[in-house]
Order: structure tokens, then C-alpha cells, then sequence
DNA sequence: TTGACAATTTGACGATCATCAATGACTAGA
DNA sequence: TCTAGTCATTGATGATCGTCAAATTGTCAA
């Protein structure tokens, strides 16, 4: 087992390190892993990569909260995915056209796991496991498109909002007491782009929902009542 | 090269065997697979699987036109992708969780090549460079629910519908003279679902767009001539 | 041909949402 | 502290689209 190389690790929730991605990975290939990827910190606000960039590699976060944007023409975007810790970040333009279509922004004070490009590839010609691990997390961004193209043609604003806070309070929210809270460092513009309707329509429905007790949004911070966990699971 | 082999394989425009998916495979895997797959012949309206089927393998579509839907559970579905001759099925299901979540219905009288799942595994396994297609082939599909998805929330209907006549012209439309025309065996309630609104709503906005020249529908075919391609690329 | 059934079209209406505009809140920098 | 700038909120308005209902067309089998 790896637990003991694990622990000692300084870079914890890392999925080129324990418990996704490279997992399966023989212990030759983690030790080349162990050497072969560095580490980088990354400020608010600041970009991993723009739009158009040559991909690099393979990135994985391990603190923080990365948005990955596309940017249109007329200088609006729509959020595309929110990658949190333990999240591989840049197999699409890797596995792809090895052109990044997003934007990679830091949403709160980040770090950064990264294999060079010449090293990734290598890594995933000597290991199928890996590269059937990618492909599965292709599969996974598939599904949750899918539902997002399902969700947008079949449930009203008010569903896709509270569809999207639950998911996300599933996978990444603090229990606390009586109630769910989570950080969603999210402008209303963010938020308003994911459920696919314009900042001033988001602004309204928040209202409207806090008042009827379904959430509470302070700052940064979301939180959910059970009363409100109720509400929202059941489509009202 | 394989050409003249290709040319005497009974089953033309299939992935299984040229220009494909399988295309980079050595000569071996080749030969395997010449041996390895079964066809089948799809009426129009013949189910290849059936949503929650577990996966039987990876299909191709040789002949006609496959569509896939996912069921919701009041009854309605979306229509979540078009396969036509040379295109891979089942791909998602075999990557990821082995469970069918859309239906496979025949469009048109089809042909259909299948490897079973126990077949495919062993020369995926073997083939670190069909896996890397098959991840390709997946990076493609996320790149076009990423297109809908900033397309239903950027551009209005008239525009999306424009886009998805053109995109497919593109890709499957004959030339004839000065306009181009397809097959295209859709209801109004599948176009109204590959874009986003009421049958009622496509109803109307074909009608105007007819009016307007952009193009003509003539039962399961479409037509467009030079002026309404150049009217829809312009994004009237 | 007839009848039954489904798909499509058309009309009318109302709810929803995008848009425009104005205001308020907050932040960063001078 | 002041100011500029960005983001968020709120109001008013009009266009769009979903919904319901009815009429029409098309399809298939008896």
C-alpha cells in the first residue's frame, strides 16, 4: 500500500499522487510521478492558461477552486466547469486538439499540480490504466453536459438553480448543525451563465428563493437550511 | 496501406475496419476485427438498445441513420445525438459505467457493425492506440455539448436552428447545382429538442425562416439554396 | 374508402424573461 | 478621503416563448 508515501506527501487532495487519476498507476510510475511534476501557487484571479494556449500538460488542483471559462467574440463567457481539489484539470486539450478551449482562472487562492506535456504523454503511453482513468473522466464531463443540455430544455430557472446548489452541496458542501454551508466564490454573472439566463434574472430568482427559505447567500458563503434541502430536492 | 482490402470489406463506411476509429491499429488487430464483428440490419424504428440496457460492446453505424435519445421520466426525450455512416456507438457506455443512458432508434433502414464487449475490452487492452482514439472520439462529443450548451444560452432560436441545418449540410449534405440538400428524418419535436424549444415553437420558426428562403422542407429531406447559406452564416 | 390515431399547424393568451435604464453597494487606487 | 470603476439590485417595458385548444394534415390498417 501507499498510504505511508501518501501521508508525507506535501501535496495532499492530489489526484497525480492518491486516489483517482493515476491511482491504478504501477509503483515505477508513481515514483516517476513523485519527481516528475511541479508544484505552483496560484493568486485570485490570476490564469493557469488562457484561451488558445498550447496545452502544457496535465494539471491537477490541489487547493483551492479553479473556473474554467470559454470566451466569446463579443467579450462575454459562459462558466463551463468548476474544478475543485483532487480535480484534473486539462485532459481535453491533452487528449484532443492540444488547444485549450477555456480559460483557466483561479476563483480563490490556489495550488496547482502540474505534468509537463512530454512527461504526461509518456506517463499515458507506458500506462493504458491511466489513459483508461482519462477516458473515464471524459465520460464523466459527458454526462454532466448532457445534464446541463437536459436541465436547459426541460426545467424552469428556478429547478436549475436549486438542481445546481444541491449537486454541489453534495460533493463539496460542509455540514454543520442543521444545515449545509459551502464557499461559492461565484459573481451572480457566474452563477447566471451556468444556469444559461442573463445577471439581472439570477439576481431576482436568488431574491425570490432566499425569501421563500431555500437558501442564504452572505458574501462568498452559501448556506441551505434542511427546511430548504427539502424544498429543493422536491422540484417545488 | 489497406485500400484494397477496404475496397472488398462487404461493410463500407465502418469505423470497425477503415479510416476510423480503428484506423491506426496494426495489421493484426485488423485482421481480428475483420473476424471479430457481426452485422445486423435496423428497420426504421428498430431500437439497437435501449436506455439502462447494460453495454454490449461498440457499435458502428455502416448504413442509414441512428438517433439518440435520453427518456425523461414523463415521457418526453431529447435528442442528444445523430449518428450517421462511419460513426461510432456505445462508446460512452463502454468507457464509463457500462450502462445505455440513451435510447438507439433507427432514423432510416440502417446497417449496423458490432463487437461484442468481451471482444472489444481484449483489443482495447491490447491497442493503447484505439483507446486514445476512443478518448478522442469523446473529447469531440464534449466539444459539441459544449456548442449547445453556449448556444442555447448566447443565441436565439432562429440562430441555433440555422447553426444545426448548417453544421449538418456541412458535414452530410449533397451539392446539387446551386444548392445543397439532405436527409433529414427528423419530426418537428426532435428538431424543436436538438435546440431547445416547443414543437409548436419550431412549427412557427420553420415557417417564417421557409418565408424568408433560407431553406425548404420537403417532407424528410431539406434544401438550401446559395443565398439562404450565405443569409444563415451571416447570422440574420 | 373509411376510421382511428398521431403529428403538425395555427390561433390566442399569459407568463417569463431579456433589455434598457437608474440606482445603490462595494473595491481599489490615488 | 475621494473617486472611478465594477458588480448587484430594482423598476419598467416589450418581445418571446410556452401553454392550451382547435383545426388540419398525414399515416396506417381494417
Amino acid at each position: 500500500m501507499l498510504g505511508a508515501q501518501n501521508s508525507n506527501h506535501p501535496c495532499r487532495n492530489c489526484a497525480f499522487y492518491e486516489g483517482s487519476v493515476w491511482q491504478p498507476v504501477d509503483t515505477r510510475s508513481v515514483l516517476v510521478l513523485t519527481r516528475g511534476f511541479s508544484r505552483q501557487a496560484l493568486d485570485e484571479g490570476q490564469t493557469l492558461f488562457n484561451q488558445g494556449d498550447k496545452n502544457q500538460g496535465l494539471f491537477c488542483v490541489s487547493k483551492g477552486l479553479i473556473a474554467l471559462r470559454t470566451l466569446h467574440p463579443d467579450g462575454t463567457s459562459t462558466l463551463m466547469r468548476l474544478a475543485y481539489p483532487g480535480e484534473i484539470i486539462g485532459f481535453r486539450s491533452f487528449l484532443g486538439d492540444r488547444e485549450h478551449r477555456t480559460e483557466a482562472r483561479a476563483l480563490l487562492p490556489s495550488r496547482i499540480c502540474s505534468v509537463e506535456q512530454r512527461d504526461a504523454d509518456r506517463i499515458v503511453r507506458g500506462n493504458p490504466a491511466v489513459l483508461e482513468k482519462l477516458a473515464s473522466r471524459c465520460v464523466f464531463e459527458i454526462d454532466r453536459n448532457r445534464e446541463r443540455i437536459i436541465a436547459s430544455s426541460t426545467k424552469s430557472n428556478k429547478q436549475r438553480l436549486a438542481d445546481l446548489l444541491l449537486r454541489l452541496m453534495e460533493e463539496h458542501g460542509d455540514r454543520a448543525g442543521d444545515h449545509v454551508s459551502m464557499q461559492l466564490p461565484l459573481s451572480r454573472m457566474d452563477l447566471a451563465d451556468l444556469i444559461g439566463v442573463q445577471p439581472e434574472t439570477m439576481s431576482r430568482l436568488v431574491r425570490r428563493l432566499e425569501s421563500d427559505g431555500f437558501f442564504h447567500f452572505s458574501g462568498r458563503e452559501v448556506q441551505i437550511p434542511a427546511t430548504g434541502l427539502h424544498k429543493m430536492a422536491a422540484n417545488q
